[in-house]
DNA sequence: AAATCAATTGCAACATTGTTGCGTTAATTT
DNA sequence: AAATTAACGCAACAATGTTGCAATTGATTT
């Protein structure tokens, strides 16, 4: 069976997830790894993280893709269904775990996974912007 | 002002629209076009489309970017909170219009626009497949 | 500690998707 | 029919993501 290696570059993009608060881009992890590893190696290790349920990923509604570390250190079997908030001002990214809509679907459909985004101000560009 | 024409493109664009019962990425169109124009005028087709309204745009959560006709003739002012149903099998991204989810926000925040999509096996599929 | 094995990496090349500038074409107005 | 300018085609570019393959390196075994 396959195993999970621990490498150098492998630690230092789950010390960028710990580092940002916010979900974070492929290109915003490469500026921050500052020359680590290969652009390739990021897209590849960010793969296995999304794989091995470290890492979830974020398709944003302006076709931009984000990943953020889960915190489900207690939980068993983790589910994304939370919602993720995007700023229109700043683009940052955040999850909003406490955030789980409610909805009625009509019937025949299987549903497997969620997506809820929400797009406005962050509270800290609705502070300093106006 | 900028006026808006009506070529030929643009007719056929629409005209593939009317066919489909289901959301068309870029290429999906560009295929159904056979060379009635060049690639880079269905871009620009479907901007425009996009911003008189006639068309909205999805990002699905695989990264793919989807455009569906609005139907939206009875109402004066249109908002695209609907849902999104995008099928795991087939990948075809209908639109749910009549399911809208409800949600609880924190505080400071303030949303402008909602995405939400779901995935899972469409009544097609899951009737065919299993 | 050295050998082994396969997971991981770097590099180069390629694919897809979307954008921009600019000269030309054609839809609409007069 | 002529004028105006929105829309178009083409070429070139940019961003993002993927693939193949040889070289490297982390973990395991001897």
């Amino acid at each position: 069976m396959k195993t999970t290696r621990n490498t150098t570059a492998r630690t230092a993009v789950l010390e960028v997830f710990d580092k940002s608060k916010t979900a974070l881009s492929h290109t915003e992890i490469q500026k921050q790894l500052n020359d680590v590893c290969d652009r390739v190696t990021i897209y590849r290790i960010l793969d296995r993280l999304v794989n091995e349920d470290i890492v979830h990923k974020i398709s944003n509604l302006d076709g931009t893709v984000k990943y953020a570390k889960c915190n489900h250190s207690h939980q068993r079997v983790h589910i994304h269904n939370h919602a993720h908030f995007s700023c229109e001002n700043c683009h940052e990214i955040t999850c909003l775990e406490s955030v789980k809509p409610s909805y009625i679907m009509p019937h025949n459909y299987k549903v497997n996974e969620i997506n809820f985004t929400l797009s406005g101000l962050c509270p800290k560009c609705l502070n300093s912007n106006i």
